[in-house]
RNA sequence: GCCUCGAUGGCGGAAUUGGUAGACGCGCCAGACUCAAAAUCUGGUAUUCGCAAGGAUGUGCAGGUUCGAUUCCUGUUCGAGGCACCA
């Protein structure tokens, strides 16, 4: 009776499908468990021997857990749509639907063979319209829901018109565009488009604009893996960065929740970690920086180097000249309009106080607050007396100089302007009231006359007519940054927006619009990740306008470069060079002088990054430490109004568009180019269009639509209904796998994408199981799912997984050899091939050919000229040696090419000695190298051979004995000999081949009850901490003692198969059947540990001598210090390291060692 | 570039809380059984000095804390994963 393991796996496996061993009931008394794979993208090259390391690492778990007396769910499914198969279906022109069902057979196959004890009746695939069906309706959720800062919760949309009926939304803040405001009577008054369109700006799923990667030539958007080196992997065509209309999660409304909860998650702290930093929150503060008025000539910081900078070639682009400009910009007015509308109602305290005095005529005379003159905003103006009056921080006692140009240039054109500080009004009003009164009593003759003029044309024109040069009038277009370091405030020496940046193309000067437009081309064709990675190369471009710091009054230049994205924080940054490397490198590049704020620590050479240390050369702020002076600087900027205190996310909104074909399509149709739910009566009223799943119709081809849309929009009959126009994105992977946890609990509920009984049984996923690779996306996007569905009350758990368990790569070996190639320099004239080689050991042997040969040099070669490193598939490879006959028959073309050895070289698999070497044959080597297990590289491992030459339970015992479950390790399938010499090895102490089952019912010993005792401690604590490879040595540990005993008794042998069922399940259900049980090993319980046979009562201690051991003494384990001293300080060996030194310090751990310090 | 993780014999790895570094397995060497091979079994196997007893060195590298560091701290090198449209 010898382990026939193909035999026995294959009799119970289908003993499982037959007693449905593994269906899993929702109705049950017992305690749940829930565990779950991260499930798969079954792509067409089938699962190679790393993916199912997790899986067997939380098969391992669930039977552990289910022999404990739980009920486990453990569900597999598929997540189906994806990229890859609709790109093998525009090379192929198969249908995706097609080829993933053919992958998913192939994939369940390959599953089916490992044994797992997945509830198959529970399977889920995102394709299936059945399940889709409920992607779409919980998008509908989204699409009605917004967030409610207030409650902190997801709300019905429905509630906020409610709210807007009321009051408009003066109480509840808009996310989506923080200027839009209107009150109830406003709304009321919107049409539908314009209520749509605010609506939009709140709703969790949302419509906006996102960059996209563009191809031109292939007429579509490309995903950022099909974007290599800024071209297109498909045809190598330029692409470039394209805005278009998509759909978003507003994820950002949820940044502080998905921060706060993961302290309540059992993930790796490295996990959590990377979401904390990916959500990034960060403390600073939004800093104004007003635009700096018109420069004369000579004002400003001259910029003396070049303003502006690409990569490499596109050096030499004009730079600014040097005199007065003028941006009459009718751009400029549009920016203005919304900002008027803003301060008015943002008046400032000292602005509002003054306000007071001087509205209603009360010095009677008519004041206008914030008013439009020539292209900017006076704050207050007495129209009748051409009186402006502006209330300011106290920036303006730092620029005296500056206000008498601008007041005698105001003062020719008919206007005076009195300025005020907020302290002056806020502290005194009357002094400044009475100040203007006086102002107004002496107003001349002329001004009265023009007053009366100016009257008579009406304001507009007068506004027209008194035309201030740009940038005059200041404190009306600002830019707003946002820095985490206020405390550098004093250093800094210019500004950077982003390219894209909307105020850009407004504050260029006409010098430098063409640069600017130059350098904006060349950042559309670059990648996020290549401008945040790229450090060395500086780019960037001056767009000649300055801005004015709001602490000094200095004027800063405005630049834009490729290093600041316009999805972070505010688009801009305030440039600190002294203390910040980027900015450094900048500054450096174009030569703007730098501000060193910091003392000696600055060098000149290096921005000061760290974070510690006292600021220096910073008014008000010098001496103090960074967090003090940010602080300060905080108060400061708030108390003059010129910025407040900010918490910022670095998280973004989620990108929830694909312009593809094979993903879930949007339940939503636009009607008069308005998008709406088709659950909105709108739609499905009249027509019977109301209905979800929205089905994904079948196109003739999978090209792209016009203009960039999807596939779908090149089907007209299905796009266009009777209500409206189908939207024709699609949804993203994540989106069916961001929920799909959920329907595992109830899979066939037809009315509900999960029933709330099933949900609250089920709950939390106890254990998850996945890859690193999913840390932020996938994780994120569920976490935030939950918490929507929890917040609309849909489900009872804000948190998906409570317990994370990352497994790491399965990396393959690669094997590499080195060939020259027939053009190489080796090759004569006389088109003969002479073979040199160096070699450690070797002798350069030449060895001509009549014809040019390629040659192939072993490993253990070094050949003078740079080879081409050429991939060996694995197979034709054993120890690291070409196996020549393999190879050369599936590669006929190399059957005239030399590999070169050490002595010799092989032709066509025969070999030859080089003249001059009589030394034994040599070997053709190739080298290895550890990398990712894939087909490109022809080093994948099939489980199913390895299934097949050594059965399941080998293979799943051999994949947790490679080491630990997280980290990553290479496939070595040598390896697995030891694993099944094992696994026959405790085969033989239940059955011999001659005498059969030999399992007696003797009483057991002491020492076989504490070697299976400390066993099941051990595997039950290892399961609990997921150490796997340490589990399978223990019972290596105990199989071997239980030999050397010659244990065959049932006392000890039976537990042992319990045991080791969640590891090699199919011989453990033979063995329990053996025993003559007639159900299911997994039904029975797992052994219970008993202290009793384990407890020891000494110990050997090791004995040191200054940290060093000498030698080991036995003591009982209760030994108090006193004698355990006496006996090691009489002991010779420690006499004798001692070397008569008195005893300093007697080290004495109980249980664990003894230190002996002299 | 940024975030996270990792580095221990020829190889995969163990050492769970700072307490005998190298468990267990592979590979290799030697032996037993056999006509032989396979299978199985036994012993050895970090490096180095030594016949041995025994000693010295040793956990990527450089420092530090400690009676004692693979473990904690600082710096550094190399490798892996992620960086928002691969999944």
């Amino acid at each position: 009776m010898e382990y026939d393991f193909r035999k026995i796996e294959a009799n119970w496996k289908k003993y499982w499908i037959d007693q449905q061993v593994y269906k899993v009931s929702n109705d049950t008394s017992k305690p749940k468990c829930y565990v779950l794979d991260m499930f798969p993208y079954p792509s067409g090259a089938g699962l190679h021997v790393g993916h199912p390391l997790g899986y067997i690492a939380s098969d391992i778990y669930a039977r552990y857990k289910r022999l404990n007396g739980y009920n486990v769910l453990h569900p597999m499914g598929f997540d189906a749509f994806g990229l890859p198969a609709e790109q093998y279906a525009i090379e192929t022109g198969q249908h995706p639907a097609v080829t993933t069902e053919k992958n998913i057979a192939r994939y369940r196959e390959q599953l089916d063979n490992i044994g797992f004890c997945y509830d198959w009746s529970r399977e889920v695939r995102t394709s299936d319209p059945k399940y889709y069906k409920w992607t779409q309706w919980i998008f509908l959720q989204l699409f009605h829901s917004w967030y409610d800062r207030k409650e902190n919760k997801a709300r019905p949309v429905k509630d906020l018109i409610a709210i807007f009926e009321k009051e408009g939304n003066i109480n509840t803040a808009c996310p989506g565009d923080e200027t839009l405001q209107f009150d109830s009577e406003t709304w009321k008054n919107y049409s539908e488009k314009e209520k749509r369109d605010s609506l939009m700006q709140y709703r969790i799923a949302y419509q906006g604009y996102a960059q996209v990667w563009w191809c031109d030539a292939l007429g579509t958007v490309l995903a950022n893996d099909e974007v290599v080196n800024g071209v297109s992997e498909r045809g190598g065509h330029p692409v470039e960065r394209k805005n278009m209309r998509q759909w978003f999660l507003r994820i950002t409304e949820y940044a502080e929740r998905l921060l706060t909860s993961l302290d309540t998650l059992e993930w790796s702290e490295a996990m959590k970690e990377m979401q904390r930093n990916w959500i990034g929150k960060s403390n600073g503060a939004e800093v104004m920086f007003y635009l700096s008025p018109t420069l004369s000539e000579g004002e400003g910081d001259v910029i003396e180097h070049e303003t502006t900078s690409f990569p490499k070639e596109n050096e030499g682009v004009p730079g600014r000249e040097k005199d007065g400009w003028n941006t009459a910009d009718a751009t400029v007015y549009n920016s203005i309009a919304g900002f008027r509308q803003d301060l008015k109602n943002n008046l400032t305290k000292a602005e509002d106080k003054l306000w007071q005095e001087l509205r209603r005529n009360n010095l009677g005379v008519k004041f206008r607050r914030q008013h439009i003159v020539g292209k900017y905003i006076a704050d207050f103006i007495c129209l009748p007396y051409n009186l402006i009056v502006e209330v300011d921080g106290k920036i303006h006692e730092r620029q005296k100089e500056e206000d008498a140009a601008r007041t005698e240039y105001l003062e020719e054109r008919g206007f005076r302007v009195i300025r005020f500080t907020n302290e002056e009004v806020l502290t005194d009003v009357n002094s400044v009231v009475g100040r203007i009164k006086k102002i107004l009593s002496k107003a001349n003759e002329r001004d009265l006359a023009n007053a009366l003029i100016s009257q008579e044309k009406g304001d507009n024109k007068l506004a027209r007519n008194i035309s201030l040069s740009s940038g005059e009038g200041r404190g009306e277009v600002s830019i707003t940054v946002f820095t985490t370091r206020p405390d550098t405030i004093f250093g800094v020496d210019f500004m950077v927006l982003a390219p894209e940046h909307e105020l850009v193309d407004d504050i260029t000067t006409p010098e430098q619009k063409k640069a600017i437009e130059e350098y904006k081309t060349y950042v559309k064709s670059r990648s996020e990740r290549e401008r945040m990675s790229e450090v060395k190369q500086v780019t960037g471009c001056f767009t000649g306008a300055y801005a004015i710091h709001p602490l000094t009054e200095k004027q800063v230049p405005i630049w834009i470069s490729e290093y600041v994205l316009a999805g972070y924080g505010t688009g801009t940054i305030m440039g600190v060079p002294s203390g910040d490397e980027r900015d450094h490198a900048f500054a450096k590049h174009f030569g703007i002088p730098i501000t060193n704020i910091f003392g000696d620590r600055y060098t000149g050479e290096e921005a000061y990054s760290a974070k510690t240390g006292i600021i220096e050369n910073s008014d008000f702020l010098t001496g103090m430490s960074i967090a003090e002076a940010t602080e300060a600087a905080i108060n400061e900027l708030e108390d003059i109004g010129a910025g407040k205190r900010k918490i910022n996310y670095k998280l973004r909104d989620a990108g929830f568009s694909r312009q593809r074909y094979w993903g879930e399509p949007f339940p939503v149709m636009y009607v008069d180019d308005i998008p709406y739910g088709i659950d909105e009566p709108i739609i499905h009223n009249d027509w019977h269009l109301g209905h979800l799943p929205v089905e994904l119709p079948m196109v003739e081809h999978y090209k792209p639509g016009p203009e960039g849309q999807g596939p779908l929009a090149n089907i007209e009959d299905w796009v266009t209904t009777e209500a409206g126009q189908r939207e024709t994105n699609t949804m993203p992977g994540y989106a069916g796998s961001s929920w799909y946890f959920l329907r595992y609990m109830d899979p066939h509920n037809d009315n509900e994408f999960a029933g709330r009984k099933a949900t609250d049984y089920w709950n939390q996923v106890d254990l998850y199981v996945g890859g690193t690779e999913h840390a932020v996306g996938h994780l994120l996007y569920s976490r935030m799912w939950t918490k929507a569905l929890y917040d609309l009350g849909q489900i009872g758990f804000d948190e998906p997984f409570k317990k994370l368990l990352n497994q790491g790569m399965i990396q393959g070996v690669s094997q590499y050899t080195k060939r020259f190639g027939i053009n190489f320099s080796n090759v004569s004239e006389s088109r003969t091939t002479e073979i040199s080689f160096w070699g450690e050991g070797c002798i350069n042997t030449p060895v001509i050919f009549d014809e040019p040969k390629v040659i192939y040099y072993s490993s253990d070669l070094n050949p003078l000229q740079e080879p081409v490193k050429v991939i060996v598939p694995i197979e034709f490879v054993d120890d690291n040696k070409l196996d020549f006959k393999n190879y050369l028959q599936n590669k006929i073309d190399l059957r005239d090419a030399i590999f070169a050895c050490k002595n010799g070289f092989y032709l066509n698999g025969e070999y030859y000695s080089y003249p001059a070497n009589n030394n034994e044959k040599s070997f053709f080597y190739t080298t290895p190298v550890v990398e990712k297990m894939s087909k490109s590289k022809h080093n994948v491992v099939n489980p199913d051979n390895v299934v097949r030459d050594y059965g399941a339970d080998t293979f799943r015992m051999y994949e947790m004995f490679l080491g630990p479950i997280d980290v990553s390790k290479p496939w070595d399938t040598k390896g697995i000999e030891g694993v099944h010499r094992f696994l026959k090895k405790m085969w033989r102490l239940y059955a011999d081949e001659q005498k059969g089952w030999i399992v007696t019912d003797e009483k057991a010993t002491d020492a076989e009850l504490r070697i299976l005792h400390k066993t099941i401690k051990k595997i039950a604590e290892d399961i609990e901490r997921f150490s796997f490879n340490t589990s399978v040595s223990q019972f290596m540990i105990c199989v071997n003692e239980l030999a050397t005993l010659g244990c065959h008794k049932r006392e000890i042998l039976e537990p042992l198969a319990i045991a080791i069922c969640p590891f090699a399940p199919h011989i453990a259900e033979e063995l329990w059947h053996q025993f003559g049980h007639t159900e299911s090993v997994i039904d029975a319980s797992f052994p219970k540990y008993e202290e009793r046979y384990v407890t020891e009562n000494s110990k050997k201690y090791p004995v040191a001598v200054n940290g060093k051991t000498r030698i080991e003494m036995e003591f009982p384990l209760d030994a108090e210090q006193a004698i355990v001293e006496q006996e090691v300080l009489a002991e010779e060996t420690i006499q004798r390291w001692m070397e008569g030194k008195p005893l300093k310090k007697f080290i004495y751990v109980k249980g664990k060692m003894i230190n002996v310090v002299v």
